[in-house]
DNA sequence: ATTATTTAGATGCAAGTGCATATATAAGTC
DNA sequence: GACTTATATATGCACTTGCATCTAAATAAT
């Protein structure tokens, strides 16, 4: 078991560690050219694009749901928040319901970061996978990486 | 674009993009429900894993080819090489030819860590991975994602 | 109502990461 | 052989992350 590439050609590795190993190095040389490339053109990391669109698709949301929708720790959340609120590309505001809740909703500029991100993310994303795999080929990946993070209860 | 689950069910969402979505929704979930399973081991995180058994395969390496093999940036191995040796894990040694490189080597305090490491690790695998997917299905995602982490070169 | 429990979010601190750059050595050029 | 360029590794600094813990508000329990 080896975050390596050639781990034994053959069958000393087991299909499920092979998998794992890959979707490591798959996921870092990916993420890695994609972060590269948003530093190149002088835009924030992925996950600030990810918030924008988030919030941009789903409408307000509390800290609690976006947490949980882009998978990230309460207390990275909670200071990504503090970091693109200081920058103006986000809001929040406490709920009128529930005082411990707040809603947290996109700024017109961060609405126009989203869009100046969207083309250098796309490349980026092209690169990585349609350059490398088959339109069917990349559908069924998505398909068998989907099984992986969908939670159990799901 | 984004790392939620249920974008656009349908087609609005270009198969790449899902894939990438995918892939990066997999990993953090996987590999978070690894470390944890490791830190509630009171073990290491991944990487020192990987490094331990890297060395232990292939022998003694040079920094330049370890950090090849496991896709880390030159100056976060030196600092995990650090880290290690600072543990009695690994030890480095300049080599004779090229006073730049150095060899490093696993110790045998590092090989019984690697050693007591791998239950939990392989038991974290088979619960992020085997538990998800057949048996063929984990092999045909392990292709696919070599696919994205072969270098264009290779 | 009063207290205990749970939930939403923030934060101090230690550790890890990325960037830019430094150091040292080797190789190539003139 | 002196001078430039390339390679192997280290490091200062600012920023991010994880852990543990804190506060505040909402719920449940008695």
């Amino acid at each position: 078991m080896t975050v390596t590439a050639d781990a034994c050609p053959g069958s000393c590795t087991e299909v499920a560690e092979r998998a794992w190993v890959q979707l490591i190095r798959a996921h870092r040389s990916a993420l890695c050219s994609v972060e590269k490339a948003l530093r190149a053109a002088e835009l924030p990391p992925l996950e600030w694009y990810d918030v924008l669109l988030e919030l941009e698709r789903e409408g307000p949301l509390r800290s609690r749901d976006l947490q949980e929708r882009l998978l990230l720790a309460q207390y990275n959340l909670s200071r990504l928040v503090d970091r693109m609120e200081a920058e103006g590309l986000i809001e929040r505001t406490r709920c009128s319901d529930d005082a411990r809740c707040q809603w947290i909703r996109t700024t017109t500029a961060g609405d126009a970061l989203r869009q100046r991100m969207w083309p250098v993310y796309a490349d980026a994303i092209r690169t990585a996978v349609e350059s490398r795999l088959t339109k069917p080929q990349a559908a069924q990946l998505g398909e068998l990486l989907a099984r992986l993070s969908n939670c159990p209860k799901a």
